[in-house]
DNA sequence: ATTTCCTCTTGACAAAAATCAAGAAATCAC
DNA sequence: GTGATTTCTTGATTTTTGTCAAGAGGAAAT
């Protein structure tokens, strides 16, 4: 299987391995060099995209700063999916925080899955459904707990993610200033 | 049409009168009484319901305080999402804040609707998709304003809501305590 | 009506987090 | 390697928000 068959087959379930071949062959890869953007805001999201290797970040940018919705590592899907499945301009930026590869989809090749593939909405559709519940969590952190008890959540699940990335944009991803973030780290480590 | 083949139209946009019957037909109105629970945390969630009239609470209880992660009114869909398709059990409680009536589908029909109606995946991961994009909304809100801009904003969007619900409830699905929300309330009158 | 319960408000205070400013440390470009 | 730039840390201070406690107001029950 190539590396691209394997995500779709363990992100979306797919067994049949000529549909994995299918839609395999639709994703292109390409790379991102280091600060190059995937997406601009404000123009619409052309392609669905998963992270190969390296790094994506996905901020929107509002007159005060930049705020920091997620980083893609390997294996995370990295799209404007408003601009993408209805064709508004999009809010997200996406640059690449590392040189990165990505496999990507555009929207033609896109639509033409749900043709080819019989089952392809319904494995989508549970692909969607596991992100909502991801972002239900993210709610739920941030109805419920200090920024310290959100670092050390994020912390624990992502320790790789530390050591790659300017961590004002993990701080900005968890709702909180460089300081605070900063001072945070200070307390963990005595 | 009847009000449920309104909703599921809406929602979904489905064209087909045939199709709309079909899905109408296994969702069942029944109604819950003032603070009596649609569903209790622990148990596996069984059913998928929209509110035809009334208000539900979806709450996650902690060991300190119960959060309200989102108030249900007419036309939403109200299921502990993770539960519902996945088998596990559920984190949230949801109890009508109000009598109530809902449109519930069971399980069983819910997957039935696969069968029955071709096009369904695809519609379902479209409204899927609106559900996601709302969260991510959401989490920007949390990421980038202060407890008075995510109040203005919610109150802006659902005044009706401000004179049908304890208070304290909206102030917890926004993040913030009561009396910080009280205080809030304040400075606006003035 | 009055008692009880629940919700909301208010004040005083404490804690958490943001802001501002300066400097250290690391990284990048040449 | 050296200088320039970016990122991170730290301190001082302010603002925001939470906590605790008390009381007011309303709705529901008896």
């Amino acid at each position: 299987m190539t590396e691209i068959e394997l995500y779709i087959n363990s992100y979306f379930g797919i067994v049949d391995a000529n549909d994995l071949k299918i839609i395999g062959s639709l994703f292109k890869l390409t790379t991102i060099k280091k600060n190059d953007f995937l997406l601009k805001n404000g123009k619409c999201c052309d392609k669905l995209s998963f992270v190969q290797s390296g790094l994506l970040r996905m901020f929107i940018a509002t007159d005060k700063k930049e705020v920091t919705q997620w980083i893609s590592t390997k294996g995370y899907f990295s799209t404007d999916l408003a601009s993408f499945v209805f064709d508004t301009p999009s809010r997200l930026s996406i640059q690449a925080l590392v040189d990165s590869e990505v496999y990507s989809i555009s929207k033609e090749d896109y639509k033409r899955i749900g043709v080819l593939v019989t089952k392809w909405h319904e494995l989508e559709k549970l692909f969607i459904v596991r992100c909502f519940i991801m972002l239900e969590e993210r709610i739920f952190s941030h109805l419920s707990m200090t920024a310290d008890e959100r670092y050390k959540l994020f912390f624990d699940n992502n320790k790789e993610l530390f050591n790659q990335v300017p961590l004002q944009y993990i701080a900005s991803m968890l709702g909180m200033t460089p300081e605070t973030f900063s001072r945070i780290r200070k307390k963990q480590v005595l």
